[in-house]
DNA sequence: AACATCATTCAAAGCGATTTCAAATTTTGT
DNA sequence: ACAAAATTTGAAATCGCTTTGAATGATGTT
């Protein structure tokens, strides 16, 4: 279709607001405004405007208008390597992307190596202004980052929870309530050893998630095993690993409560290499955040999850991030979003 | 560590080259060579400027300084959403990400639904000059964002490879040689009948890697048998569904060729649901893209694969994407990367 | 001492948009 | 028919940088 032309045509420079308004025998500023939806120019004028500028195929030169406006017309995303541009990154990128993409704001992705690098990013994005505002994911209970933002004074929003001495706008999911529920259904169905495979130590929503596990198992007054917690990355390896030790505790748990999708993967299969069937010999909830390309349901046995979509996580904050632009208040953008519980076949009655 | 000022200390606007040559009692013009480098401002300024410019933390506007010298210092990567936003795609945005990390070109992530709104990112990127390339993914045989790009003047640099008319910059990996090796492997081996889990049909490397296992097939004489080959996207569920079926084939095939390493790991539990042992009863190879939270070594069985680091393929991209944009002909930069093939415990002789 | 040369520095003109302020035109009021 | 008000358009300033062309001062040559 599309065909290449080195033709006479010239070098088919980009067309500027200058050209159009010469094309149009309109001066800039009407024409500028014409397409800006000012209300002072003629209505006949600016469809005039409107329909040469798709003709002509016209959109305004990015870094002028950003120079002209002040805005930078994007958001940053600032990623550690390896660590953090796993499955889950991937998924909440795209709903923030999703967002974003019909309001002409760019998002910008950074990937850094260390902690050290990524503050450094942050104040790059910063002096040189490319970004209005960027989005803080996975946050330790104090994170720095946050605290450098506000010194900073680039907007954000923070996808968790963090405990600094300043207000900040926060989307984040019930773990606490989550954990809570789903430990509290094992012990209903007569588990008593139940494990966790919580996040990484240090993160928020670890925290959240263990206060929920023990929640659950003090109410119903079971005493606490430490070696029955692991933080690690959520990743089908680990778990792997993991599991495979965990199994050989003994007593061994009869339960699992895994961290992510990827983690139940690997927790699975640990469960099969020690030649227990999951759902009869072995009891587990996963939390799941609703992979396009991992669906509990088809799983086999289907998998009992704490459910909650981080593309939709990720639409949101894009959302939030245009308010907090727009001037509502970092105090006033607080979001917890409820988590939901769904039993299916991996989790049934301890055995005996 | 960081404290929020909302002192008096004034609203602490970034500081401008202005505000930074009147600090110095110099002009923007002097500020401005001896910050880039021109051999034209005395080497004693230049220190003075240099200083001064780090202590007080200044750095350019960036929509100025790509306004005024016409680039964008920026690359783009459009995704199709749901279906590309995974764990390859990841990886490879954390390569690319790698290199232009220190060399200040930002990395700009578009997010589109279908196809149709692809194109017209392309377009939209173009018009309003927001990058100066793109990097080009997961072509089908006559890729027709190729096309449009070439029609846009848009620089880019592509990852696999396209047949259209004129030449493109491009790098890929050997799919052909590599599967015509693991097949051929499998074939010394004893397997008759290997069932290949192949990418989406359209794609090039789907297409590249059909004919490396349709050669080593009919290298040794073996007929090919249709129902041996499906094609589909990566994802650990739906290689578990059509393992469980073709499982269900009689002759079942004896061997698997998995296309990702998320695909074997979705064979493989319908394997081990099948009652079989991997390595004895039935043999995997495995394409490994090399994630770091998935290692291939620590799986039991340990797999054996083709591998090719993803991560690296995008960081070379980026180094081309350099390449082409100081001049290099797209013509001229062709690179096709080897895949290793690494032997482990997932293929052994097909049994009896 | 006068002139050319070289090394440094600066004032001002872009880059391509938005936006302020003023001018031109049309409409309205009497 | 004429002043006043409203509508519509434009010229020029601005955003923060790079870069051209000119100016300044120091050095070297004859």
């Amino acid at each position: 279709m599309a065909h290449r032309s080195d033709e006479p045509s010239g070098p088919k420079a980009a067309m500027r607001l200058k050209d159009l308004a010469e094309h149009l025998g309109l001066s800039q500023t009407t024409v500028s405004r014409a397409l800006n939806g000012y209300p002072e120019v003629n209505e006949a004028t600016r469809r005039r405007v409107a329909e040469a500028a798709s003709a002509l195929g016209y959109r305004p030169n990015a870094s002028a208008l950003r120079l002209a406006t002040g805005r930078a017309g994007a958001i940053g995303l600032v990623l550690r390597g390896a660590d953090e541009l796993g499955p889950h990154m991937s998924e909440f990128l795209s709903g923030v992307g999703a967002y974003m993409a019909n309001r002409e704001i760019d998002v910008l992705v950074t990937t850094v190596a260390s902690q050290q690098e990524e503050l450094a990013a942050y104040r790059r994005l910063a002096a040189s202004q490319k970004v209005d505002a960027v989005v803080l994911h996975s946050p330790t209970l104090k994170d720095e980052r946050a605290e450098l933002l506000l010194d900073l004074k680039i907007p954000f929003v923070l996808h968790g929870r963090t405990n600094i001495g300043h207000p900040v706008a926060w989307l984040d999911i019930d773990n606490t309530g989550a954990l809570e529920r789903a430990t509290g259904h094992l012990l209903d169905l007569g588990h008593r050893r139940i494990a966790l495979f919580n996040g990484l130590k240090g993160r928020t929503f670890s925290q959240h998630r263990e206060i929920g596990y023990l929640a659950a198992l003090s109410a119903r007054g079971v005493p606490f095993d430490s070696a029955l917690i692991v933080n690690t990355a959520f990743t089908d390896e680990i778990a792997f690993r993991m599991a495979q030790s965990m199994l050989e505790l003994r007593p061994r748990p009869t339960a699992f409560l895994a961290g992510s999708m990827m983690t139940a993967l690997g927790i699975f299969r640990a469960i099969r290499q020690a030649g227990l069937e999951l759902g009869r010999d072995v009891s587990m909830i996963a939390h799941d955040d609703v992979f396009p390309y991992l669906n509990a349901d088809n799983m086999y046995p289907t998998m009992s999850t704490t459910r909650s979509s981080i593309r939709q996580a990720g639409t949101r904050i894009a959302e939030l991030i245009a308010q907090v632009l727009a001037g509502k208040p970092a105090e006033d953008v607080h979001e917890l979003w409820p988590v939901e519980l769904v039993l299916r076949e991996s989790s049934g009655p301890a055995s005996p």
